[in-house]
DNA sequence: AAAATAAACTAACGCTTGTTAGTTTACTGA
DNA sequence: TCAGTAAACTAACAAGCGTTAGTTTATTTT
Protein backbone atom coordinates (compact mmCIF):
# COMPACT_ATOMS: atom_id res chain seq x y z
CA UNK A 1 0.00 0.00 0.00
CA UNK A 2 2.68 2.49 1.54
CA UNK A 3 4.62 1.20 -1.56
CA UNK A 4 2.02 1.53 -4.03
CA UNK A 5 1.95 4.89 -3.16
CA UNK A 6 4.89 5.43 -3.29
CA UNK A 7 5.79 4.34 -6.67
CA UNK A 8 3.03 6.54 -8.35
CA UNK A 9 4.66 9.70 -6.93
CA UNK A 10 7.99 8.27 -8.63
CA UNK A 11 6.13 7.31 -11.98
CA UNK A 12 4.39 10.65 -11.98
CA UNK A 13 8.12 12.24 -11.87
CA UNK A 14 9.35 9.67 -14.63
CA UNK A 15 6.32 10.99 -16.93
CA UNK A 16 6.79 14.78 -16.44
CA UNK A 17 10.78 14.04 -17.16
CA UNK A 18 10.11 12.15 -20.26
CA UNK A 19 8.25 15.10 -21.14
CA UNK A 20 10.99 17.83 -20.57
CA UNK A 21 13.28 15.34 -22.11
CA UNK A 22 11.48 15.26 -25.26
CA UNK A 23 11.04 18.82 -25.37
CA UNK A 24 14.64 20.19 -24.16
CA UNK A 25 16.34 16.58 -24.26
CA UNK A 26 18.18 14.98 -21.39
CA UNK A 27 21.24 17.84 -21.06
CA UNK A 28 19.31 20.79 -21.77
CA UNK A 29 17.07 19.89 -18.62
CA UNK A 30 17.66 20.54 -15.11
CA UNK A 31 16.53 19.08 -11.96
CA UNK A 32 15.23 22.52 -11.37
CA UNK A 33 13.09 22.82 -14.58
CA UNK A 34 11.99 19.10 -13.43
CA UNK A 35 11.34 20.45 -9.74
CA UNK A 36 9.46 23.31 -11.12
CA UNK A 37 7.13 21.22 -13.43
CA UNK A 38 5.86 19.55 -10.18
CA UNK A 39 5.79 22.73 -7.92
CA UNK A 40 8.18 21.63 -5.16
CA UNK A 41 12.36 21.61 -4.75
CA UNK A 42 14.76 20.41 -6.65
CA UNK A 43 16.04 18.66 -3.98
CA UNK A 44 12.75 17.15 -2.62
CA UNK A 45 13.11 15.17 -5.83
CA UNK A 46 15.45 12.92 -4.42
CA UNK A 47 12.97 11.85 -1.90
CA UNK A 48 11.85 9.65 -4.68
CA UNK A 49 14.76 9.30 -7.43
CA UNK A 50 18.40 8.58 -6.39
CA UNK A 51 19.49 10.66 -9.54
CA UNK A 52 19.07 12.21 -12.92
CA UNK A 53 20.72 9.55 -14.67
CA UNK A 54 18.25 6.79 -12.77
CA UNK A 55 15.53 8.39 -14.63
CA UNK A 56 16.98 7.85 -17.96
CA UNK A 57 18.09 4.73 -17.26
CA UNK A 58 14.71 3.55 -16.17
CA UNK A 59 12.91 4.90 -19.47
CA UNK A 60 15.15 3.67 -21.47
CA UNK A 61 15.49 0.07 -20.65
CA UNK A 62 12.06 -0.45 -19.61
CA UNK A 63 11.07 0.60 -22.81
CA UNK A 64 13.87 -1.51 -24.36
CA UNK A 65 12.74 -4.54 -23.00
CA UNK A 66 9.49 -3.79 -24.06
CA UNK A 67 10.68 -3.88 -28.14
CA UNK A 68 12.59 -6.62 -27.31
CA UNK A 69 10.42 -8.90 -25.77
CA UNK A 70 7.08 -7.61 -28.28
CA UNK A 71 9.93 -8.71 -31.06
CA UNK A 72 10.53 -12.01 -30.11
CA UNK A 73 6.73 -13.14 -29.98
CA UNK A 74 6.40 -11.68 -33.34
CA UNK A 75 9.16 -13.41 -34.65
CA UNK A 76 8.52 -16.62 -32.97
CA UNK A 77 5.21 -16.54 -35.13
CA UNK A 78 4.47 -18.97 -38.02
CA UNK A 79 3.17 -16.18 -40.61
CA UNK A 80 5.51 -14.83 -43.51
CA UNK A 81 8.19 -12.25 -43.51
CA UNK A 82 5.67 -9.15 -44.78
CA UNK A 83 3.36 -10.40 -41.70
CA UNK A 84 5.91 -9.73 -39.36
CA UNK A 85 6.96 -6.74 -40.89
CA UNK A 86 3.47 -5.67 -40.62
CA UNK A 87 2.99 -6.77 -36.90
CA UNK A 88 6.63 -4.96 -36.01
CA UNK A 89 4.61 -1.90 -37.82
CA UNK A 90 1.82 -2.22 -35.21
CA UNK A 91 4.04 -2.25 -32.85
CA UNK A 92 5.51 0.71 -33.43
CA UNK A 93 2.87 2.55 -33.79
CA UNK A 94 0.94 1.23 -30.85
CA UNK A 95 3.88 2.58 -28.01
CA UNK A 96 4.39 5.51 -30.25
CA UNK A 97 0.76 6.57 -29.97
CA UNK A 98 0.34 5.93 -26.32
CA UNK A 99 3.79 6.64 -24.65
CA UNK A 100 5.16 8.86 -27.18
CA UNK A 101 7.52 11.17 -24.87
CA UNK A 102 9.04 7.96 -23.11
CA UNK A 103 9.40 6.27 -26.14
CA UNK A 104 11.26 9.27 -27.79
CA UNK A 105 13.61 8.85 -24.75
CA UNK A 106 14.08 5.43 -25.34
CA UNK A 107 14.79 6.19 -29.15
CA UNK A 108 17.04 9.36 -29.01
CA UNK A 109 18.16 10.42 -25.89
CA UNK A 110 19.54 6.89 -25.02
CA UNK A 111 23.30 8.27 -26.06
CA UNK A 112 23.82 10.10 -22.80
CA UNK A 113 23.55 6.93 -20.51
CA UNK A 114 26.49 6.36 -18.27
CA UNK A 115 28.45 3.18 -18.94
CA UNK A 116 28.36 0.38 -18.23
CA UNK A 117 24.36 1.26 -19.01
CA UNK A 118 25.33 2.92 -22.24
CA UNK A 119 27.15 -0.75 -23.72
CA UNK A 120 24.03 -2.80 -22.41
CA UNK A 121 21.79 -0.56 -24.43
CA UNK A 122 23.66 -0.43 -27.53
CA UNK A 123 23.46 -4.16 -27.16
CA UNK A 124 20.09 -4.17 -26.86
CA UNK A 125 19.37 -1.80 -29.90
CA UNK A 126 21.79 -3.61 -32.14
CA UNK A 127 20.27 -7.02 -31.44
CA UNK A 128 16.80 -5.91 -32.23
CA UNK A 129 17.86 -4.23 -34.94
CA UNK A 130 19.60 -7.86 -36.73
CA UNK A 131 16.64 -9.50 -35.90
CA UNK A 132 14.53 -7.55 -37.87
CA UNK A 133 16.94 -7.39 -40.69
CA UNK A 134 17.22 -11.26 -40.83
CA UNK A 135 13.12 -11.26 -41.12
CA UNK A 136 13.50 -8.77 -43.99
CA UNK A 137 16.81 -10.77 -45.40
CA UNK A 138 14.34 -14.14 -45.15
CA UNK A 139 11.61 -12.41 -47.07
CA UNK A 140 13.98 -11.06 -49.82
CA UNK A 141 15.69 -14.39 -50.15
CA UNK A 142 12.45 -16.58 -50.83
CA UNK A 143 11.40 -13.84 -52.79
CA UNK A 144 8.57 -12.99 -51.52
CA UNK A 145 9.68 -9.39 -51.31
CA UNK A 146 11.18 -7.00 -53.39
CA UNK A 147 15.40 -7.26 -54.08
CA UNK A 148 15.83 -4.46 -52.40
CA UNK A 149 19.28 -4.07 -50.15
CA UNK A 150 17.62 -5.58 -46.76
CA UNK A 151 19.67 -2.71 -44.56
CA UNK A 152 18.44 -0.06 -46.03
CA UNK A 153 14.96 -1.38 -45.90
CA UNK A 154 15.62 -1.38 -42.35
CA UNK A 155 16.59 1.60 -41.39
CA UNK A 156 13.85 3.16 -43.76
CA UNK A 157 10.66 1.37 -42.04
CA UNK A 158 12.97 1.53 -38.13
CA UNK A 159 13.38 5.20 -38.80
CA UNK A 160 9.82 6.04 -40.20
CA UNK A 161 8.54 4.61 -37.30
CA UNK A 162 11.06 6.04 -34.88
CA UNK A 163 9.67 9.87 -35.63
CA UNK A 164 6.03 9.00 -35.38
CA UNK A 165 5.96 9.99 -31.48
CA UNK A 166 7.45 13.49 -33.09
CA UNK A 167 4.55 14.24 -35.18
CA UNK A 168 1.44 12.17 -34.32
CA UNK A 169 -1.40 14.13 -31.84
CA UNK A 170 -4.38 12.15 -30.85
CA UNK A 171 -7.38 13.70 -31.92
CA UNK A 172 -5.32 15.56 -34.58
CA UNK A 173 -5.26 13.96 -38.01
CA UNK A 174 -4.93 10.15 -38.66
CA UNK A 175 -6.47 8.07 -36.22
CA UNK A 176 -3.50 5.40 -34.42
CA UNK A 177 -5.25 3.05 -36.46
CA UNK A 178 -5.12 4.43 -39.81
CA UNK A 179 -1.97 5.44 -39.25
CA UNK A 180 -1.03 1.74 -38.93
CA UNK A 181 -2.84 1.25 -42.07
CA UNK A 182 -1.52 3.86 -44.30
CA UNK A 183 2.17 3.08 -42.94
CA UNK A 184 1.90 -0.63 -43.76
CA UNK A 185 -0.06 0.31 -47.07
CA UNK A 186 2.76 2.15 -48.26
CA UNK A 187 5.39 0.49 -46.34
CA UNK A 188 4.35 -3.33 -47.99
CA UNK A 189 2.77 -2.40 -51.63
CA UNK A 190 6.93 -1.16 -52.31
CA UNK A 191 8.05 -4.27 -50.97
CA UNK A 192 5.64 -7.23 -52.15
CA UNK A 193 6.42 -7.90 -55.80
CA UNK A 194 3.40 -7.90 -58.47
CA UNK A 195 1.09 -10.68 -58.23
CA UNK B 1 43.99 36.33 -49.17
CA UNK B 2 44.02 37.31 -45.54
CA UNK B 3 40.27 36.64 -45.32
CA UNK B 4 40.62 33.08 -47.00
CA UNK B 5 43.11 31.79 -44.02
CA UNK B 6 40.42 33.23 -41.20
CA UNK B 7 38.19 31.80 -43.22
CA UNK B 8 39.59 28.68 -43.60
CA UNK B 9 40.39 27.77 -39.78
CA UNK B 10 37.12 29.28 -38.70
CA UNK B 11 35.52 26.39 -41.43
CA UNK B 12 37.65 23.75 -39.71
CA UNK B 13 36.55 24.41 -36.11
CA UNK B 14 32.64 24.52 -37.56
CA UNK B 15 33.37 21.17 -38.89
CA UNK B 16 34.84 19.49 -35.91
CA UNK B 17 32.21 21.21 -33.75
CA UNK B 18 29.61 19.61 -35.93
CA UNK B 19 31.24 16.05 -35.23
CA UNK B 20 31.40 16.65 -32.20
CA UNK B 21 27.44 18.12 -31.31
CA UNK B 22 26.50 15.23 -33.18
CA UNK B 23 28.43 12.63 -31.04
CA UNK B 24 27.27 14.42 -27.87
CA UNK B 25 24.75 16.96 -28.64
CA UNK B 26 24.90 20.37 -28.65
CA UNK B 27 23.94 20.98 -24.97
CA UNK B 28 26.61 18.01 -23.53
CA UNK B 29 29.39 19.59 -25.89
CA UNK B 30 31.65 22.33 -24.53
CA UNK B 31 33.53 24.80 -25.68
CA UNK B 32 36.43 23.19 -23.43
CA UNK B 33 35.83 19.53 -25.76
CA UNK B 34 35.83 21.59 -28.94
CA UNK B 35 38.86 23.24 -27.80
CA UNK B 36 40.45 19.69 -26.62
CA UNK B 37 39.82 18.60 -30.40
CA UNK B 38 41.58 21.17 -32.06
CA UNK B 39 44.60 21.23 -29.41
CA UNK B 40 44.13 25.02 -28.34
CA UNK B 41 42.38 26.11 -25.39
CA UNK B 42 38.87 26.98 -24.96
CA UNK B 43 39.35 31.02 -24.83
CA UNK B 44 41.09 30.76 -28.29
CA UNK B 45 38.26 30.12 -29.91
CA UNK B 46 36.57 33.08 -29.35
CA UNK B 47 39.57 34.34 -32.09
CA UNK B 48 37.21 32.69 -34.66
CA UNK B 49 33.99 32.75 -33.35
CA UNK B 50 31.56 34.64 -31.43
CA UNK B 51 29.59 32.10 -29.09
CA UNK B 52 28.62 28.30 -29.38
CA UNK B 53 25.30 29.41 -30.31
CA UNK B 54 26.86 31.19 -33.21
CA UNK B 55 28.27 27.61 -34.41
CA UNK B 56 25.16 25.96 -33.89
CA UNK B 57 23.36 29.06 -36.09
CA UNK B 58 25.34 28.81 -39.13
CA UNK B 59 25.60 25.26 -39.37
CA UNK B 60 21.56 25.08 -39.27
CA UNK B 61 20.97 27.84 -41.17
CA UNK B 62 23.50 26.83 -44.37
CA UNK B 63 21.85 23.72 -44.87
CA UNK B 64 18.50 24.43 -43.92
CA UNK B 65 18.46 27.64 -46.87
CA UNK B 66 20.74 24.44 -49.00
CA UNK B 67 17.53 22.56 -48.99
CA UNK B 68 15.02 25.26 -49.40
CA UNK B 69 16.16 26.51 -52.59
CA UNK B 70 17.35 22.72 -53.66
CA UNK B 71 13.38 22.11 -53.17
CA UNK B 72 12.32 25.25 -54.72
CA UNK B 73 14.09 24.30 -57.93
CA UNK B 74 13.18 20.58 -57.97
CA UNK B 75 9.11 22.17 -57.61
CA UNK B 76 9.24 24.44 -60.41
CA UNK B 77 10.48 21.66 -62.80
CA UNK B 78 7.85 20.49 -65.18
CA UNK B 79 7.54 16.66 -64.32
CA UNK B 80 5.53 14.02 -62.47
CA UNK B 81 4.71 14.39 -58.70
CA UNK B 82 6.20 11.03 -58.31
CA UNK B 83 9.50 12.29 -59.93
CA UNK B 84 9.74 15.14 -57.80
CA UNK B 85 9.78 12.87 -54.97
CA UNK B 86 12.35 11.12 -56.43
CA UNK B 87 14.29 14.15 -56.74
CA UNK B 88 14.13 14.95 -53.46
CA UNK B 89 15.21 11.70 -52.27
CA UNK B 90 18.05 12.41 -54.50
CA UNK B 91 18.90 15.44 -52.79
CA UNK B 92 18.57 14.39 -49.13
CA UNK B 93 20.97 11.14 -50.20
CA UNK B 94 23.56 13.60 -51.60
CA UNK B 95 23.63 16.18 -48.75
CA UNK B 96 23.68 13.13 -46.11
CA UNK B 97 26.20 11.35 -47.57
CA UNK B 98 28.28 14.71 -47.90
CA UNK B 99 27.97 16.09 -45.24
CA UNK B 100 26.37 13.86 -42.66
CA UNK B 101 27.24 15.68 -39.36
CA UNK B 102 26.28 19.04 -40.34
CA UNK B 103 23.10 17.29 -41.75
CA UNK B 104 22.35 15.77 -38.42
CA UNK B 105 22.81 19.17 -36.58
CA UNK B 106 20.56 20.81 -38.92
CA UNK B 107 17.77 17.91 -38.78
CA UNK B 108 17.90 17.15 -34.63
CA UNK B 109 20.06 19.96 -32.87
CA UNK B 110 17.97 23.22 -34.35
CA UNK B 111 15.97 22.68 -31.18
CA UNK B 112 18.50 24.66 -29.32
CA UNK B 113 19.11 27.81 -31.16
CA UNK B 114 18.39 30.93 -29.48
CA UNK B 115 15.37 33.05 -30.24
CA UNK B 116 14.69 34.65 -32.71
CA UNK B 117 16.53 32.43 -34.70
CA UNK B 118 14.35 29.22 -33.40
CA UNK B 119 11.30 30.93 -34.66
CA UNK B 120 12.66 31.97 -37.56
CA UNK B 121 14.00 28.02 -38.49
CA UNK B 122 10.58 26.68 -37.29
CA UNK B 123 9.16 28.43 -40.15
CA UNK B 124 11.84 27.80 -42.57
CA UNK B 125 11.52 23.77 -42.10
CA UNK B 126 7.83 24.21 -41.58
CA UNK B 127 8.01 25.73 -45.30
CA UNK B 128 9.76 23.11 -46.49
CA UNK B 129 7.67 19.97 -45.25
CA UNK B 130 4.11 22.17 -46.30
CA UNK B 131 6.30 22.57 -50.15
CA UNK B 132 6.70 18.72 -50.35
CA UNK B 133 3.78 17.91 -48.36
CA UNK B 134 1.73 19.74 -51.56
CA UNK B 135 3.50 18.20 -54.46
CA UNK B 136 2.19 14.39 -52.64
CA UNK B 137 -1.11 15.63 -52.18
CA UNK B 138 -0.26 17.11 -56.09
CA UNK B 139 -0.16 13.73 -56.86
CA UNK B 140 -2.87 11.38 -54.63
CA UNK B 141 -5.44 13.94 -56.21
CA UNK B 142 -4.38 13.03 -59.54
CA UNK B 143 -5.05 9.72 -59.25
CA UNK B 144 -1.22 8.66 -60.32
CA UNK B 145 -0.49 7.59 -56.93
CA UNK B 146 -1.94 5.44 -54.20
CA UNK B 147 -5.00 6.62 -51.92
CA UNK B 148 -2.60 7.61 -49.01
CA UNK B 149 -2.72 9.97 -46.29
CA UNK B 150 -0.60 12.63 -47.86
CA UNK B 151 0.64 13.71 -44.15
CA UNK B 152 1.61 10.03 -43.35
CA UNK B 153 3.32 10.01 -46.48
CA UNK B 154 5.42 13.09 -45.88
CA UNK B 155 6.88 12.22 -42.46
CA UNK B 156 7.30 8.76 -43.58
CA UNK B 157 9.59 9.55 -46.57
CA UNK B 158 11.57 12.47 -44.82
CA UNK B 159 12.00 10.67 -41.66
CA UNK B 160 13.70 8.14 -43.18
CA UNK B 161 16.01 10.35 -45.36
CA UNK B 162 16.97 12.65 -42.12
CA UNK B 163 18.11 9.42 -40.42
CA UNK B 164 20.45 8.20 -43.30
CA UNK B 165 23.15 10.32 -42.05
CA UNK B 166 23.09 8.65 -38.57
CA UNK B 167 23.98 4.39 -40.37
CA UNK B 168 25.25 5.74 -43.57
CA UNK B 169 28.84 5.08 -44.15
CA UNK B 170 31.42 5.74 -47.05
CA UNK B 171 32.91 2.53 -48.43
CA UNK B 172 30.77 0.35 -45.78
CA UNK B 173 27.75 -1.04 -47.51
CA UNK B 174 25.93 -0.17 -49.90
CA UNK B 175 27.30 3.54 -52.49
CA UNK B 176 25.27 6.54 -52.40
CA UNK B 177 23.80 6.13 -55.89
CA UNK B 178 22.85 2.47 -54.71
CA UNK B 179 21.15 4.08 -52.21
CA UNK B 180 19.10 6.55 -54.20
CA UNK B 181 17.87 3.49 -56.25
CA UNK B 182 16.90 1.21 -53.38
CA UNK B 183 15.21 4.21 -51.38
CA UNK B 184 13.23 5.29 -54.56
CA UNK B 185 12.58 1.44 -55.32
CA UNK B 186 10.81 0.78 -52.22
CA UNK B 187 9.10 4.65 -51.84
CA UNK B 188 8.13 4.68 -55.30
CA UNK B 189 6.62 1.37 -56.24
CA UNK B 190 4.63 1.72 -52.74
CA UNK B 191 3.12 4.78 -53.64
CA UNK B 192 2.80 4.29 -57.34
CA UNK B 193 -0.78 2.81 -57.93
CA UNK B 194 -0.46 -0.54 -60.06
CA UNK B 195 -0.36 -0.58 -64.31
C1' DA C 1 63.21 46.76 -40.22
C1' DA C 2 58.79 48.23 -38.73
C1' DA C 3 53.93 47.69 -38.57
C1' DA C 4 50.00 44.89 -38.78
C1' DT C 5 47.58 40.98 -38.14
C1' DA C 6 46.28 36.12 -36.85
C1' DA C 7 45.96 33.13 -33.37
C1' DA C 8 47.45 31.39 -29.52
C1' DC C 9 48.06 32.00 -24.32
C1' DT C 10 46.89 32.70 -18.83
C1' DA C 11 43.73 33.99 -15.46
C1' DA C 12 39.59 34.78 -13.95
C1' DC C 13 34.46 36.11 -13.76
C1' DG C 14 29.65 35.13 -12.57
C1' DC C 15 26.39 31.64 -13.12
C1' DT C 16 24.31 27.06 -13.29
C1' DT C 17 24.75 22.32 -12.54
C1' DG C 18 23.60 17.85 -9.87
C1' DT C 19 23.59 16.59 -5.43
C1' DT C 20 23.96 16.27 -0.07
C1' DA C 21 22.80 17.18 4.70
C1' DG C 22 19.82 18.14 8.03
C1' DT C 23 15.19 19.67 9.28
C1' DT C 24 10.13 20.36 9.18
C1' DT C 25 5.36 19.17 8.04
C1' DA C 26 1.46 16.27 7.27
C1' DC C 27 -0.70 12.12 7.15
C1' DT C 28 -1.41 7.05 8.47
C1' DG C 29 -1.80 2.83 11.21
C1' DA C 30 -1.36 0.77 15.90
C1' DT D 1 -2.35 9.55 21.17
C1' DC D 2 1.84 8.51 19.61
C1' DA D 3 5.33 6.44 16.61
C1' DG D 4 6.45 5.91 11.90
C1' DT D 5 6.87 7.37 7.47
C1' DA D 6 6.34 9.99 3.12
C1' DA D 7 7.51 14.02 1.18
C1' DA D 8 8.33 18.41 1.38
C1' DC D 9 11.60 22.22 2.93
C1' DT D 10 16.21 25.46 3.43
C1' DA D 11 20.95 25.98 2.74
C1' DA D 12 24.90 24.94 0.78
C1' DC D 13 28.71 22.37 -1.71
C1' DA D 14 32.15 21.49 -5.43
C1' DA D 15 32.53 21.18 -10.15
C1' DG D 16 31.81 22.69 -14.59
C1' DC D 17 29.84 26.09 -17.75
C1' DG D 18 30.35 29.95 -21.53
C1' DT D 19 32.73 33.86 -21.89
C1' DT D 20 35.83 38.19 -21.21
C1' DA D 21 40.10 40.75 -20.60
C1' DG D 22 44.56 41.45 -21.38
C1' DT D 23 48.89 39.64 -23.13
C1' DT D 24 52.30 37.02 -25.90
C1' DT D 25 53.98 34.76 -30.03
C1' DA D 26 54.51 33.97 -34.74
C1' DT D 27 53.73 35.08 -39.31
C1' DT D 28 52.84 38.20 -43.11
C1' DT D 29 52.64 42.88 -45.39
C1' DT D 30 54.50 47.33 -46.21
Amino acid sequence: MIAEIKKSRREYILEEAAKLFKERGYTATTMRNLAEKLDIQAASLYNHIASKEEILKEICFTFAHEYVSQLDKIDSMDVSAAKKIEAVIDLHVSLSTQDAAAIIITNYEWKHLPEPDLTTFKALRKGYEKQFLDIITEGVESKMLRNIDPQVVMFTILSALRWIPFWFHEGRGVSPDDLKKNIKALIIKGLRKKK
